[in-house]
DNA sequence: ACGTGCCTTTGACCCAGATCAAATCCGGAC
DNA sequence: GTCCGGATTTGATCTGGGTCAAAGGCACGT
């Protein structure tokens, strides 16, 4: 494979547009110089593995732009997708040294890298980045916990329904909106990553899909654009309680 | 409900059988001792709810002894399991008010709670805890990775290996042994629990109990006695990678 | 001993989603 | 424009696990 990382340049933290969000969030100046002393961007382009489950992963990081995914795969080749990562979602663990899953770009990304050794002595020494990475754990643990309700329980029209709407929502936040009434983006999976997602086969993926526009739920224009008219019309269909717990 | 939780005493951070495990287990003597300031036990019978989904919650807590689920339901009552909480687990969430998940005590149940304002001050100003807790967070999440992996993926044989194996793995790591060889253990759910915990129905988890007898996969003593005279054997039932993935 | 109330097992049947197989669509290379 | 290869849709059929129903088994309290 043709590792065409390209080691980029490493913009100042000032102007990242994942600096409130990351896992750098909480730091102020004294703490970021210290994390940019030991950060490097990467770049993959869409389709590139990052890294693979059981390789050496010598650093952690965060999604700067694109999307990223975390997939556990069995021998006989069935696969479950157990993270969709988004910009300034973190990848990589510290104190472990051996990647746990396969990463791979969804589409084109951009990471930010941190060397792990000097990460794990920060982590250590200063607070902050730990106090962040326990909240964004715990919001991930959170989320898993919602997907496993998902897998175990949801039937295929309501699985494709929530993937739409946390997509929707993921969505209207990056463009600093909520989420309701007539809502529209792009779909950033394929009808297979889609199924690894949801514990389906890609043609169910596809022929619920279909169901869906059939019904008005939602509107596709090509393959990709999802149009949804009816924002509560599509939460409905999702099997969740519609009035979405308020959580402090 | 005759809500019959007597507050016990609260015995010395010292001789607590949880004490090298749980949230604490990185806690000095001087850390300790804010800790038993603002700790107080719990206890709660088999059955009995600990909070339900919604509720204000002005604790989080580490369950001492006994066995504790997490599950969500949905509107039209079904189930899923998404937190099996063995002694040292910690329950609730710094930062929120309102649980997300109902808590219910499978067996019996001790826990020891702390006074959430107090517990998040001092998460705040010392370091141990939440180091601590970023570790069992992460530990949770691949715990909760691989448990997607299974409802997503597997058969319902492959699930029902998965969890017995899992249950003979804790059993034998709280009597200090490796599951190998012959082991044999108390099974701590009903077949609806564990139904609840893999995503079927309690028919067929029957069913599937039933069937790994008859291939002698697993032997029963009455309905709760599980004997497995093969660990490896029924690991290979489970569809994972045999040779269990080492991580440091 | 005898109910009573779970849990659990087992049987018969059904159906949502998987599997197998073709078309069709579509974007990029030439 | 045409060709090529992957992505997607759609159809036909199959099946693992769900649903509905009934019958044990077992631990109680009386």
């Amino acid at each position: 494979m043709a590792q065409h990382d390209l080691k980029l340049g490493t913009p100042s933290c000032g102007d990242c547009p994942i600096r409130h969000r990351a896992v750098c969030a909480r730091c102020e100046t004294d703490e970021l110089s210290r994390l940019e002393a030991m950060k490097y961007y990467r770049s993959f382009q869409a389709g590139q593995t990052v890294v693979w489950s059981g390789d050496r992963m010598d650093f952690v990081a965060s999604v700067v732009t694109g999307i990223a995914t975390l997939t556990q795969t069995m021998e006989d080749g069935r696969r479950q997708m157990v993270g969709l990562l988004l910009p300034s979602d973190f990848v990589g663990r510290p104190g472990r040294s051996v990647a746990a899953y396969d990463v791979t770009a969804v589409t084109d990304l951009v990471m930010c890298c941190f060397r792990k050794k000097p990460f794990e002595e920060m982590m250590a020494e200063t607070p902050h980045v730990a106090q962040r990475l326990l909240d964004m754990t715990l919001d991930e643990l959170d989320a898993a916990r919602e997907w496993m309700l998902l897998l175990g329980r949801k039937t295929a029209r309501e699985k494709i329904a929530s993937l739409l709407a946390i997509i929707a929502r993921r969505d209207a936040t990056l463009k600093l909106k909520t989420a309701k009434g007539v809502v529209a983006f792009e779909l950033p999976l394929t009808r297979e990553e889609m199924s690894d997602y949801l514990g389906l086969t890609l043609e169910t993926v596809s022929r619920q899909m279909s169901a869906l526009k059939r019904d008005a739920v939602i509107d596709l224009e090509g393959k990709r654009r999802v149009l949804i008219p009816d924002f509560n019309r599509l939460v409905e269909e999702t099997g969740d309680d519609s009035d979405g717990g308020f959580l402090a």
